[in-house]
RNA sequence: GGAGGGCUCGCAUAGUGGCCGAGUGCACCGGUCUUGAAAACCGGCAAGGGAAACCUUCGUGGGUUCAAAUCCCACGCCCUCCGCCA
């Protein structure tokens, strides 16, 4: 939710954002108009429920023909307070639509444009020369066969397209990812936490998965609940409707992630880029609206440490405006060299959503001049298939097995992962 | 799935139709006293909207009533017992 009393401020600035995001600017004025009508409509009925207040105190104490009368008038009152209070509630409830619909005041500092105007703000490592080393790189499916870490046709059978086995050293794989980015979050200072990811409609509206992505929630109509596409909605709901006194939190949350991927076939269709259900570990901060950007860089580097950790080539960008999510005023991705591709693939982001979650979700501070929304921040430190696609690829070796990235080998208890 | 008990301002509780937006204790904050602390005493202390008057909120949503924390209905959550599953 945005701040209702900066848009009745600065409509143009709301405008501005809803543009450079790619959607429709016209919701601003709309909502203004209906929360003008919002506010009418609290102050007719306040006025009346005032007189109906006095009212009804004066009957309790009057008595005889004067209690009569004053309760011949009372009812009458009590008729068009009924009315006034109705016509609030149905004004509220349109405004309130029609604040979800707006997204998030977009940071001035975000490149404008679509999905290709991002900035690269730093290209860490080389791609490895592969040509120089005398053979062709294996993709990840390829590898993923070879060593039987990785089963798609299976996968297949089983759950459809989109799905896969992690078998033998591709589940040991995993296992270490996670246990090195946990034990990474927690030196960090993060409190590591295992959420819900089957989650009511208030989490999943409250995080912002409502709107403009709602087609990429899975949806459980018997039940009225979604399974989440990343922990940050169960993680950002923790402390709905809690004003929090120690700033900043932060978790580190452990879960499966569910996406449709609607919109996206023929896409990816090859190999586990894109999948229907995976791992992640992700951060996720509480803290002073005033500290966010700061917080942003820090999650940043945390991500950005993990992947160097990892010895892989990556790139920083800053996504573009048009590319943000709704709830977002601010992103950046890290993407990893994917040999075979010949390209830079995301495998980490993370976003700036300022107050716009706690807004909704009713999570606040307070400070000297009273209580306000915090701003939460969450950031991917590692998603499983991606981050597997990446040291698969990168780390080959000539006779088709894979070199373990240093930091990694305490965790998976081996430095190699040969061929079956 | 069945039976019962509960849900009030951080915690514990009081409150069975108007004197209740709501008392008390604990915790917390400020002050007096003290070398300092504790104790004692004094004051403050739920949230939201509003410039203010004032309005809203006693799990949630409806209803009855001039008037609801209080009466009625539905739902949610927690606890106990039974059944079922692990």
């Amino acid at each position: 939710m945005i701040d209702l009393k900066a848009l009745r401020e600065n409509p143009e600035a709301f405008k501005a954002s809803q543009k450079a995001r790619g959607e429709d600017a016209g919701i601003v004025d709309k909502l203004l108009r209906v929360d003008d009508a919002r506010r009418e409509a609290i102050v007719e009925f306040e006025k009346l429920r005032a007189e109906q207040n006095l009212l009804s105190k004066s009957v309790g104490a009057a008595k005889g023909s004067e209690k009569e009368n004053l309760l011949e008038s009372a009812k009458k009152l009590a008729a068009s307070v009924k009315a006034a209070d109705a016509k609030r509630a149905e004004a509220e409830d349109a405004a309130h639509k029609a604040g979800l619909l707006i997204a998030n005041l977009i940071d001035p500092a975000a490149p404008v444009g679509g999905e290709a105007d991002f900035k690269v703000i730093e290209t860490v490592g080389k791609p490895r020369d592969f040509k120089a080393e005398g053979f062709a790189p294996k993709d990840h499916v390829e590898i993923g066969k070879v060593i039987k870490a990785i089963d798609i046709e299976r996968g297949a059978k089983v759950s459809g397209a989109r799905s896969y086995y992690l078998t033998g050293p591709g589940a040991l794989l995993e296992l270490a990812l996670v246990n090195y980015a946990i034990s990474l979050a927690v030196k960090g200072g993060f409190i590591p936490m295992i959420p819900p990811v089957l989650v009511k409609p208030v989490a999943m509206e409250g995080t912002g998965f409502l709107g403009q992505a709602a087609e990429n929630v899975y949806h459980l109509k018997e039940d009225e609940l979604y399974l989440a596409g990343t922990s940050e909605v169960a993680l950002a709901a923790f402390h709905m409707d809690e004003i929090l006194d120690q700033l900043p939190i932060r978790y580190a949350g452990y879960s499966p992630c569910f996406r449709r991927e609607a919109g996206s076939y023929g896409k990816d269709t090859r190999g586990i880029i894109r999948v229907h259900q995976f791992e992640k570990v992700e951060m996720f901060t509480f803290c002073k609206p005033e500290d966010a950007e700061a917080e942003h860089k820090r999650l940043l580097n945390w991500e950005r440490e993990f992947f160097d950790s990892l010895e892989i080539a990556y790139r920083v960008i800053d996504v573009a405006s048009g590319d943000l999510g709704a709830s977002a005023a601010r992103k950046f991705d890290i993407e990893a060299w994917i040999p075979t591709q010949g390209a830079y693939r995301e495998v980490t982001s993370t976003s700036n959503c300022t107050q716009f979650q706690a807004r909704r979700l009713n999570i606040r501070y307070k400070d000297k001049k009273g209580t306000k929304p915090v701003a939460t921040l969450n950031g991917t430190l590692v998603a499983i298939p991606r981050t597997i696609v990446a040291i698969l690829e990168n780390h080959q070796q000539k006779d088709g097995s894979v070199k373990v990235p240093k930091a990694l080998i305490p965790f998976l208890g081996m430095d190699t992962l040969v061929c079956a």
